[in-house]
Formats: structure tokens, sequence, C-alpha cells
DNA sequence: ATGGCCATGTAACGTGTTACATGATTTC
DNA sequence: GAAATCATGTAACACGTTACATGGCCAT
């Protein structure tokens, strides 16, 4: 039951329409929650209809942008849900699966994979790293920080992880085998 | 869709019946890839519906264990699957949500929810530790020790950001009226 | 033979994903 | 004023979660 929440701290730290949640989502604040917009949408409708958001729509009608902001109840529910004891989600990654599979099947280089992957962490961890530049970082927001240096953290571990994989493969020849001579 | 091929990972390394194969979900394949037995059933009869694996209960009735091992066309597309490109998938932290709703809130203290997670991923990386140190790892499983290291690896960044975010923490005193003096 | 446990299974629901639809606004 | 774009929305499905149900097995 994240999703209601994360858009309620969203719309405290700045009230907007849907399509401008989606966007700052998309850009910044999903890195730790993605959203894609039919859900924001889905959950504002829900949010309303709890009373805990209020939108300034002129009318109901569809392509109009309606100006989103918290309610009292809205904030009370969310300093409730943030102090709440909550375990910590399991760990899903695919590539681990993989790595197993790989292992168990033998013949199935992952080299290649493995390779894409860690430029992909490599990308994100240098947008991270832009954003803790960029930001004016003081006492008031140092919690917001601390997230952005958990992503940098993570995305560090995850390169050096990967690095340290693909060094220990003497799986040279299989990859070769399978990839373009050049 | 990882959860079928997880399963017939599973399966390759040591057949077993759907119980079987819960158990060895939750005490280590399962740790990169959770699953409950309600998953694990509807999956492996899902599998059988698809001719990718074989199971040779005696009949179908309820309370009797299937064994199931994976047939030839579940091996090919347990390989296909390995070898395709992926996308990472999105991360989900609900303690970073947490995080910036409390600073936005301003007087919700966190510290406490902070280090009890700390305490879980001590658990969690010592649990891993001794995976990895009970393991007779060679060229064969290499695969598979990377993947614990993978845990142990993002357990211990966990723990340094946790400890790290809990230090740079002035919010000593809003803590300390929220508990019990003692 | 009964009570407890184990293995399998059903049902309902919540959330995330994907594809598509419709009304407004802008642009030329 | 037609086309492109933007904002909102609907629908259907996949997957994960939770609660519960049923049949077999074992110990006493």
């Amino acid at each position: 039951m994240s999703l209601p929440h994360a858009i309620l701290t969203a719309l405290l730290e700045q009230p907007g329409s849907g399509a401008e949640l989606a966007r700052r989502f998309d850009k910044s604040f999903g890195f730790f929650w993605p959203a894609t917009h039919q859900q924001i949408y889905r959950e504002l409708a829900k949010l309303e209809r709890n009373g805990l958001v209020h939108s300034t729509g002129r009318d109901s009608s569809r392509g109009r942008a309606k100006d989103y902001n918290v309610l009292a109840a809205g904030r009370k529910e969310l300093s409730r849900w943030t102090l709440e004891q909550q375990e910590p989600r399991p760990v899903r990654e695919e590539l681990m699966i993989r790595l197993r599979a790989s292992s168990v099947l033998g013949d199935v280089p992952i080299n290649d994979e493995l390779e894409r992957h860690l430029g992909l962490h490599r990308t994100q961890l240098a947008a991270y790293q832009q954003l803790d530049q960029r930001g004016s970082w003081d006492d008031a927001n140092r919690l917001q920080r601390a997230v952005l240096q958990a992503g940098i953290m993570f995305e560090q571990t995850w390169i050096e992880w990967a690095e340290h994989t693909l060094a220990l493969q003497p799986a040279a020849e299989t990859d070769r085998a399978t990839s373009t001579p050049r």
C-alpha cells in the first residue's frame, strides 16, 4: 500500500495535476517507487473518494488538468503510515535467477547480459550523481539527500559486483563462440 | 514472467514436490525470488499443462505428494529465457518513500524504523555469510556463489547506508520525546 | 478412530502492466 | 479548422497476497 502514500508525499512537496505527478515520478520521485500515469490517475481518484486529497478541476470533463492538493486527513494518514512498522519488501532480481539457471544448464553463457546490465547501472549511477551534485543540500532536506545517496551506493555495489562476477568467469570461449568475431 | 523459470531452475537443481519446492524457496532459493506455496502450485499446474514439466503423482488426488521433474521442452524454454535481453526490475523501496514523507512532514521521526530495519539487514547478512562459509565452492557452482555474494554485498551496503543516515540525524530530541523515558 | 499435521488446492482481492479511447488545447 | 499533442480515463490481464478448504498420513 505504498503508492497512495508516495503520491501524498509528492503532492505535499508540490501540488499538481496527475500528468505533472507522472512526469515527476519518471524523472526523480519514482526512482524508488515507479508508477505509470494509469496507476497515478487510479490512485488519485481513490484518494479523492476517501477525502484525503482535493482537486480544483473546474469541471469533471476529460481533457482538463485537475490540480490536486492534500487535505488535513491526507496529511494525518501519511504521518500514521510513515511511523508504522513495516517489513522490508522482498527482493526480486531476475538476473540472479538467470545466473543460477545458467549454472545448472551449464551451456548458456550469460556474460553478454551481465555486461549490458553493467552499462545500464553505470548510466543510472551517473544520473544519480548528477542529481546529487546539482542539488542544494541543507539540513531541511538531508533525508531527501539520504535517499539519493542510497541510490548511488546501491548502483556502485551493483557495478562492483558485476565487474567481479565477469572477472571470475572462465567462459570466454563460450561467449566468443556466440558473438560475431568482428 | 520469472516465477515459472525460477521453478524450472530449482527443479533442475533437484526434482521434488510442490511442498519441497516451497521449503527450498523459503530457505535459500527464494532469497532473490520469494514465492508462497500457492504461487508455486499454481505455476506447477500451468507448467505441466504446457508440457514443460511432468509429475509422477500416482493419482490426481489432493493430499498426495507429486514429484515433478523438467522435460526437454522445459529445459529448452529455460535456456531461451536465460539468454533473452531483459530490463532490470524497477526498484521499490517503501522506506525511501517514508524518508521523503518524514522530510516533507517535518515532525515525524523515523529513526526507530531505520534502526529496526538496520537490525533486520544485519540478521540477513549473517545468514548469507553463514551460507557462504558453509558452502563448498568450486568452478562448477561459481555462479551460484556469485548470487550469494550479491546478497552479501547488498546487505552490507544497506547497513552502511543506514548507519550513515542515522548518524546525520539531529533528530535525537524528537525521537526521545516519542519513546518511553525508562 | 481421532486429532494433528502435511500436501495440495480454491477463491477473492490488491496492485502493476499494457493497450487503447476520448475530450481539451495548441499549432500551423 | 485540421493535425498533433496533452490530460484524463477505461478495460483486460498478469502477478502476488491472504484466507481458507479438502484429502491423505501419522501418532497415540
